[in-house]
DNA sequence: TATGAATGAGCTTTCATTCAT
DNA sequence: GATGAATGAAAGCTCATTCAT
């Protein structure tokens, strides 16, 4: 109850505007309340990133290697699918993780870095996988993890500045796939230079 | 001067952890100095951040778009390249605007939007460019302008959690660069799925 | 409790000399404490003096129109010496109302004002019943309730200058009374010149 | 110059709200150079009290006793007149005197204290050759003095609560010294009770 | 278990004053 | 004489946290 509270008030306020007033406040708990549950501000902050993480590594479903090169591809669409649908349907979540976690101490700044670790780190075995099966290009996987997060990740945060549009999200990740596997380039357009061929080795 | 030492003043602790006791103390200047040339904290953030766009932006350099095809692939990488060796030479500066000046407040929040949405723009319109010469893929430009973005902000972030490494620059930006170019799949690997192949429309 | 430590505080040091530090150390409070209850410093200066306000205003009683010539007098004398008692057995408020809170700011001034033309407009009303039963000579009753008023601030104001002298209120007030009813001079020694003879019509 | 502006900042903005700043800003001369003349804020603001109290005192010219009952209190009606016509004309004037240099500090209260004192000192003496021609009652001259000061201050007071009224000085000070001369009885209407005859002794 | 009054360290900011030029 | 950039002590205020009830 005052974990989702505080969800709230921190999503709407900002994790340092938000007092802890503001939390005791929209729960209906008493100040000394607030303390017999959570160790502080910063703990509740805690609790409730990892509540997050937890909520969003749930949408997230490990590739099946097995399924085929169609399959895995679906997979791995259905999976960020599910995150985008998840994160484009509560602003409150989206907003906590992109902009009030972000740079608010070495702690949480670290905590924020493994989950994005773990995502990139089951991207990237994806990946790996793939390039076993041959589906992949031999780029580095790492760098790949990385991009795919990151492209993710920014559509979402573009998403945080148009409050009233209610983006697709399927079509969104459909999209920003298309892109992703693909590429951005028709096939044969350009020439491929020496140094932009090769993935880091 | 002292705009030099807020610089890594709030690199090094953050915005709110940084004081202004220790902006002029490392300034070797006295609080007062301070509030004679800039309004407050925030308001040397504020100037510190508009130094930190301006050098920045001035690092892209427009696509010229008679380059024929390989022409203007080499300038789009010549550009991601030079933000990357800027940032990744000045982790101050990285620091800052992927943690630091995030979720700080509304009216920060849309300076960095605006911030990002201009570099979107200009990398959406080299996209749009390409189209009409037929190198680039119908894809939706904007998804894919926020992609090629995306996948900067996380490699550098990245790069922030690995304090003594010294990545090269180059590499990477190439690597990244492929990624986004040709995509992540061997051609013909998968079959084109109905919803996966279009770009929106 | 923190609202009478305030009074002495601000009646020995001023209002600008005094600090919040002052008064929660003479309170014997912890400086969030006084925020608990008091806005700011403006706040509870804001507050003393509306009661010292209300304190003095109790003092005053209406003059009953038919008391009669002479119980009218002795009325208007109770109130002038009930206020006088008061304010030379405090020289607290005294000093407060006549010189802490004068020329604070624009805010201040008007409230002072407001609580001056209070008073002025129950000694006016008190003149003017004493012209309607031809008691008061025909006077301009603002100008004589202006001057019946400066008359004691005056006198209490002298008294803040002799710390020792603990005067006697009643022979004070009786004097002054005296001069009020029956003028500075002797009847008939000086001709009523023509300009000095009227009031203002 | 610079004396004079400091009059007019004081005025408008009260002593503790008009910073040095004003002051030079408003005499067009540089910081250092309002330091080369006077000692400090406080002292500025000592030296413009002492040149008003001068203006002053030069208003109220010394009551010839040998000019008859009539003549003297022609002189005492022309005094105030002329202390009425010089702070009626200049709010400046008014407005520090009454508001803003009251409750500064203990010096400054000393010093209008003693100016205060001088100007009850000349009434009280001119009150006292009154008593002694056989013009003025035998009221204790001490308070009579106060009483007239006050008189004259209350209703100046007043005169800066209306900002647009230009009231007419010699009318108000003839209505002002008609009460103060004959008071605000009708002879006879009230009878002399025990109390309020004498004088204090 | 729940309360909320009390705490106090720490923050940003102001402004009268100085002094090298 | 004149300047104005630099100073720094001191102010008012906030808010996460505690603890006696």
């Amino acid at each position: 109850m005052v974990l989702a509270c505080a969800r709230k008030v921190f999503s709407e306020k900002g994790y340092h505007s938000a007092g802890v007033s503001d939390i005791v406040e929209a729960a209906g708990v008493a100040r000394g309340t607030f303390y017999l549950y959570f160790a502080g501000k910063r703990a509740i902050f805690d609790e409730l990133l990892d509540s997050l993480f937890a909520e969003l590594e749930s949408k997230i479903r490990r590739v099946d290697p097995s399924a085929g090169a169609d399959g895995i591809a679906r997979e791995m669409a259905e999976n960020v699918g599910r995150v985008f649908d998840a994160l484009l349907r509560n602003r409150d979540i989206t907003r906590i993780l992109l902009r009030e976690a972000v740079g608010l101490d070495a702690g949480l700044d670290r905590k924020l870095e493994e989950f994005y670790g773990r995502i990139a780190g089951l991207i990237e075995r994806s990946l790996r996988t793939g390039q076993e099966m041959g589906i992949v290009r031999p780029v580095d996987p790492r760098v790949g993890a990385l991009i795919v997060l990151g492209a993710v990740r920014q559509v979402l945060d573009h998403s945080l500045a148009a409050p009233d549009t209610t983006p697709d999200g399927e079509a969104l990740a459909r999209s920003l796939l298309d892109i992703m596997v693909r590429g951005l380039v028709c096939p044969g357009a350009i020439s491929p230079p020496s140094g932009l061929s090769g993935s880091i080795p």
